[in-house]
DNA sequence: CTGAATCCGATTAGATACTG
DNA sequence: CAGTATCTAATCGGATTCAG
């Protein structure tokens, strides 16, 4: 969690300071439909970078936004899941979605 | 507008691509409650510059999501205001807003 | 006042190789 | 499989100067 210091007195900024890079956005998109495993969710993000990848996943974990689970098994299996926290974002990507959709008929009807 | 080829498969991705990094939505959340001065935006983002800004605002105006009126007077004086498009993104800065709000309390509740 | 243009340093991302 | 470490390339941001 952000302390009392870091917190902008902004809620926007606020929310931007935790998820405010569009890779961020974007694994949290999919995490809204179940829990993924790394290299799942390495090749469902077109563009990232494995390092990039751990990079904003460890955030969003140290931000307690997302949760790792490690099942000790061979070969091993990490899965990332939305926390509580997580959770309670989905209002911001579901608003996310419907706007990009909308678009996306607008751009499609265009000649 | 986006042409068909840089239109991504992912509504999120797509909205992404369009206002996908800090600066725009806290621009975009200062336009939402009236149109806004350069300078006056300038002082009311901590810790953006000048050409950043500029950068910015014309990325938005180029995308049609905000507008860019010029009065013509001594000194000049330039207005930026959400365009319809930027209108309907209201519920996406809302959504954001209403979370930072939620999350702001459980910070400066905690001990 | 509202910018444009330039320069330069900082930050971030990508590629590659390696590991438990 | 799921990373880490390292190096380099590219991008972005900040400061400054100038202009209509």
């Amino acid at each position: 969690m952000l302390t009392k210091s870091e917190l902008p007195d902004c809620p926007v900024a606020t929310t931007l300071q935790l998820i405010g890079n569009k890779w961020k956005m974007l694994i949290l998109r999919n995490l809204m439909t179940r829990p993924w495993r790394f290299n799942e969710m390495l090749r469902s993000i077109p563009g990232i970078s494995q390092k990039v990848l751990t990079d904003n996943l460890r955030a969003l974990e140290n931000d307690e936004i997302i949760t790792r689970t490690v099942f000790p098994e061979v070969p091993p299996r990490v899965e990332y899941a939305l926390s509580d926290l997580g959770e309670s974002m989905r209002p911001i990507i579901k608003a996310m979605e419907v706007w990009g959709t909308g678009y996306q008929r607008l751009v499609r009807e265009s000649k």
